[in-house]
DNA sequence: CCTGTTATACTCAGAGTGAGCATAATAGGA
DNA sequence: TCCTATTATGCTCACTCTGAGTATAACAGG
């Protein structure tokens, strides 16, 4: 058990999950007319796989990356292997940016997140692909399972991860393989399973999907509990413009009162003075994130209940 | 940007921060007298990272893996690679397993948590050690900076991740970068700090203390949302017993009538019927873990502010 | 039967959160 | 000019959650 010198070649692939908001969707960066996530070498030159990340995507993109962070490390994929008989090793990663491209000029190769997870945009109330597409479908698949045991078992995941009177945006991935369980996803170079009719949502190739969905899981899951939204914010915004950003990817709509309560009373922004009368109704005050906090503040989060607090 | 053939040798190898609960203590798994984690190659005949681990680990260790997350990947160490040329990418997990041994009975291998990170162990009250040692020579630290900005940010930093009064058990990592960076703390294998007089705390070789704390991090906030506890307790235990194993991870002491009253609530354990004496004063009921909780509910975090509930 | 120890039940105040009412300030059209 | 629609902003209220503590129960050992 010391440290390994290997015994099979090995290929190290970077992919990436580029996030922009443009125009008040939630965006993608993608190849191929959106089959493909970028994704390239690691170049050995480079000291981190990090850095080696930020070069890459900033020599592609000509544009810097405001916050970087490593996703999950897939070794179990057929691939390319099954060809060059090298193992592939990826390593994904989520990466958000500012926009930069006037809202009603389209940028090509970004896409928006629902073209791919149409069941998880919710802003405009319950998805009604789910109710009548969707959760039928997937009622039906637990009721084929032959043992009684397992079919209680699917019902109850279906429950948890589809439950529309308590829906958690947060389960994107175990919705995914969920409905890619069920027959009702394809995905490439994975153990073929019997897709029939596929439900709505644009498929890619390999599993970039699924790595699509890890991102945007812990997208969802993140900004909850630290100030990353404004990684893709203009420097100034209203209130209001940070409300949909939000909503844009948490795929729901927010309590307008309670948001900026919140976001105010935690410190997370400053008004700049100015106003701005574009937004359709009163002019609303423009504000900027106060990059202090980062500084001020760790994470937050317990639920732990301590003992004697001093 | 097409899936790559890489052009540089690269080796895969794992380490896994094995835990287990031994005597009320948090321990981890370690060869070579404590200096270093269990690692191994990832040997290519396994479909998955995770079954690997797995099958590795409990060859090792002729005993189950109760939960299995991956940790994090790095390959930005130098370590082996200057003398073999090839690039090493090591990924690592956290894996939970079950005490198994008489709680007298000293398991080779394993060591407490606390042995290596004597400053996140606050159970008896605010530690000593920080107060009195580490605190100071943050001070200094931070003052020894020429440029007053860098000053101020150092002592930032410091205040955030060391702060006593709000003492956040989550920041592992941080206050072990934050002590590494001052050269408070020995690494092998990375770019030499000025290291005076070490801190209390046993080093490990390579950088295996760093994901070692990585791994503490992660369960520390992990028992905070999920019920992975309860993998390392035995079937049957008193709500005493699994307060101080909450105890043990975490590194505090919590308000016991509140630590019931939240196990109880959200449904985690069920009675089994049957008392202990062995506590040491009035019998306890015996509890177990409800493990249809895991399919009952999904993860449970939400801090926007939702908007029409019904 | 007193003392120390752990277990268990219950209360209470304050903070945080979901939900909604009310008002302000603009644009555009009747 | 004055409605109306729209967005922004301020404030209240009830309910739940959480920290903190009081009180009582049930054992062991001297």
């Amino acid at each position: 058990m010391s440290p390994a010198v290997g015994p099979r070649p090995v290929t190290i692939e970077l992919n990436a999950v580029l996030v922009a908001l443009i125009g008040e969707e939630p965006q993608v960066l993608t190849l191929q007319d959106g089959a493909l996530l970028p994704s390239g070498p690691f170049e050995g030159d480079h000291p981190t796989l990090q850095t080696g990340l930020r070069a890459w995507v900033e020599r592609q993109t000509h544009h810097p990356l405001g916050y970087v962070e490593q996703l999950y490390t897939f070794a179990d994929r057929s691939r390319a292997e099954a060809t060059t008989g090298r193992r592939i090793v990826s390593i994904s990663y989520l990466g958000l940016t500012r926009e930069r491209v006037a809202a009603g000029k389209r940028e090509p190769g970004w896409q928006s997140f629902y073209r791919y997870f149409p069941w998880e945009d919710w802003r405009t109330g319950p998805s009604k692909l789910l109710a009548h597409t969707i959760l039928p479908r997937l009622g039906k698949w637990s009721d084929e399972a032959r043992e009684p045991a397992i079919k209680r078992e699917r019902r109850q995941r279906v429950a948890v991860t589809f439950d529309d009177s308590a829906w958690n945006e947060e389960l994107v991935l175990q919705r995914y393989e969920l409905l890619y369980e069920a027959g009702l996803v394809p995905e490439a170079g994975r153990p073929k399973r019997p897709v029939g009719d596929p439900v709505p949502g644009e498929p890619m190739s390999y599993d970039h999907r699924r790595i699509l969905a890890t991102g945007i899981a812990r997208l969802r899951a993140k900004i909850k509990y630290r100030p990353v939204v404004f990684e893709l914010m203009p420097p100034d915004f209203t209130l209001g413009q940070l409300q949909r950003a939000v909503e844009a990817l948490a795929g729901r709509r927010l309590h307008k009162q309670n948001f900026r309560r919140l976001v105010e009373q935690q410190g997370l922004v400053e008004e700049t003075g100015a106003l701005t009368a574009e937004t359709g109704g009163r002019p609303a005050k423009l504000y900027r994130f106060r990059r202090e906090i980062l500084l001020e503040r760790a994470v937050a989060g317990t639920k732990l209940p301590l003992a004697r607090s001093a």
